[in-house]
DNA sequence: GCGACAG
DNA sequence: ATCTTGTCGC
């Protein structure tokens, strides 16, 4: 790492990463949700906030100019910043917040949907739909995703949920019970259409 | 050196 | 993520 900004970077995600906090948070009882994906157009990246109160669904999309490239163990650097303004518009509302993209299954326990969590003080859950860090291990009919040691997460059919922060394994694991999360099919389907009229 | 590598 | 038609498979 002698890319002095990439060097700093791995600082900043050592310190999000010690400042995580693994606590239940009861997925099963809450109420309102919030989903976090973005699409691009060129270098416009279209973030998108779907909030979801257990009836109905609403978003809101937050447009920006984004040229930090993609490199792998740095995504939040490229998404985050937009998703967070996107956020923003429902972020005292929901209690849980889903991220597209892993949590502490990161090489640092540092991945975006951690990053946004312990940034903003909220409980987050990353959902990817590949593979990034952390060994496989299977036990009984759980597959779980281990970084040194640490159940960080499971992987359910072709998708990984982790950890993101202010929820545990048990939360993680709740959540990937229902499947793949509809506001987060959401998410994705309205950053798409919003880079596509344009 | 080689392979892996979220979106 | 994005570029892109048809096509193989559950």
């Amino acid at each position: 790492m002698e890319d002095p900004l990439l060097n700093f970077l791995v600082k900043f995600q050592n310190l999000v990463a010690k400042n995580v906090s693994i606590t239940h948070l009861g997925v099963e009882n809450v109420k309102s949700i919030c989903a976090l994906d973005i699409a691009y157009k060129g270098n416009i990246g279209y973030a998108v906030a779907v909030y979801f109160d257990g009836n109905k669904y609403e978003h809101y999309v937050f447009a920006g100019e984004v040229n930090f490239p993609y490199i792998p163990t740095f995504l939040f650097m490229r998404e985050a910043p937009l998703m967070m303004k996107a956020l923003e518009k429902y972020q005292d509302q929901c209690q849980l917040t889903l991220v597209d993209g892993h949590g502490l299954a990161h090489p640092r326990r540092s991945g975006i949907a951690t990053v946004i969590g312990v940034l903003l003080n909220i409980p987050t859950i990353g959902v990817a739909k590949s593979r990034l860090f952390g060994e496989e291990v299977r036990e009984g009919e759980e597959t779980y995703i281990v970084v040194n040691g640490e159940k960080v997460g499971v992987k359910r059919g072709k998708y990984y949920f982790s950890i993101g922060n202010k929820v545990d394994l048990v939360d993680v694991i709740t959540l990937s019970r229902l499947g793949y999360p509809e506001a987060l099919k959401l998410a994705d389907k309205i950053s798409k259409e919003a880079k596509g009229k344009r």
